[in-house]
DNA sequence: GCCGTGCGTGTGGCCGGACCACACAGCGGG
DNA sequence: CCCGCTGTGTGGTCCGGCCACACGCACGGC
């Protein structure tokens, strides 16, 4: 199984996902943990028997997949520290197969408005069978967000970080880790077409009180444990806005 | 704005990125499109004043989230190609994730069932709406890759590459291709753990006879255009199935 | 004319070495 | 005790070299 040249590395299986697979394994067996630093490339390098390139090449990838974070230096901070966070992944995949046209935008809306009625309908069906537990440590956090959105002067940018908050806070609360993952790439890879469109809008004041109104709306049918209201209430709302910032026309 | 280095390359944006955010520029303006070529490495990084390293790292990148293929060489199959596998990088990122154990399978396969029921609820729906047309283009394969599973003597993963070709195929005739890449990427995530599952089921026949007799009844309910049967099939053929092979017990 | 062989070219794959900036720890001097 | 300097280890980036592969083209032989 040698190659003829002076690498041992199998020539049907490139050296940098040698080291992924690596990698995934010692994150499988619980070798590395979320928290937990990996061996430095240089080391990862001469312990794998490969060159310092194809190492970083692998770590390139886990950075991109949310797997991993890097800072240079010394001390508990450097070098490559295992991290949670698939939406970025999500956001990145999602951006690229969008800019290349692969992927509809409208596509991409229409999974989000799935993702998010399954989720504030699972929450309320939630509050309806355990109204106190969930009501109290599962909603503040999002009627918090509804009054700070209340205040004068934001930015639409500002606004749309406390909109994001808010839904993802929603999601969150269905418990599925995945789904909200999925939900923060989806938002995360249209921010810009979001922004574009809603620069565009006629009356962006108007607008913006009527999604307010719209949360609430949202927020109580949930809080009153009414899966159908909630769920009705979110679809109307994504896709009222959606239309109206011309997200749906693609 | 120069870093004090010999590298012009701004110090907040590594350079891998630059090279990530120039050709996702260029995929967006449909400078490069699907089935095109991008520059070799080295014009690529000659152009943009970075070095060769640098390009091969995005590469690496655009590779694990299924935009491109790389393969050595000259003529019309060389270099790096743009693609369209959206499924690849939800399948590498999912099962990183997983192995991290940040993801737990019980939320993949509660997901599944969220994007599956939904899809198929939806063809039948098309089926009721619009019988004719929507029967003979889109279901036709599927029957036949349960006529395919019926062939005595398949392997287990033969087996399963068919039940996977079958469910994809429906998911597809959803018409969502985000929803059929995020299916795909759950599917090939947990693929390893469905087949150990598989093989420790104490009778793969009495199971594989089951799931054949579920799989024409589900297609059947979307061929007769009722989307509330074909929902709730799905969902017990999934949910069984998942929970015969210890799937859901995380 | 046709086929086979060898050479040249361009491609990605991989390696090793060099140097940089950063981040910290430890030590010595005021 | 505080500050500055030095040393060490980290990732970031670049450069140059060589390899195998895949093709196109030219040349020679039949």
């Amino acid at each position: 199984m040698e190659t003829g040249g002076r690498c041992p590395t199998l020539s049907l299986v490139r050296t940098h996902e040698l080291v992924l697979a690596r990698i995934e394994r010692d994150l499988s067996a619980g070798r590395l943990t979320v928290g937990g630093r990996l061996p430095a490339e240089r080391t990862l390098a001469a312990e794998l028997g490969v060159s310092r390139a194809s190492v970083r090449e692998a770590i390139r990838v886990l950075e991109a997949m949310g797997i991993i974070r890097t800072n240079v230096g010394s001390g508990p901070e450097a070098g490559a520290v295992v991290i949670d966070n698939p939406a970025a992944g999500m956001t990145a995949g999602i951006r690229l197969h969008l800019a290349s046209h692969h992927l509809p935008v409208a596509d991409i809306v229409e999974l989000r408005v799935l993702l998010e009625t399954w989720s504030v309908a699972r929450v309320a069906d939630r509050v309806r069978s355990s109204r106190d537990g969930l009501s109290a440590t599962d909603l503040g956090p999002s009627a918090a967000v509804l009054a700070q959105m209340d205040e004068t002067g934001l930015s639409i940018e500002e606004f749309h970080r406390l909109d994001a908050a808010f839904h993802a806070g929603l999601v969150g609360s269905s418990g599925n880790v995945l789904v909200a993952a999925v939900m923060s790439g989806l938002r995360g890879a249209i921010h810009d077409y979001v922004m574009t469109g809603t620069r565009g809008l006629p009356d962006w004041e108007g607008t913006a009180a009527r999604l307010r109104a719209e949360h609430r709306a949202i927020l109580d049918a949930v809080a009153t444990g009414d899966p159908g209201q909630a769920a009705e209430r979110v679809r109307a709302h994504i896709e009222g806005f959606y239309r109206e910032a011309a997200l749906d026309a693609e």
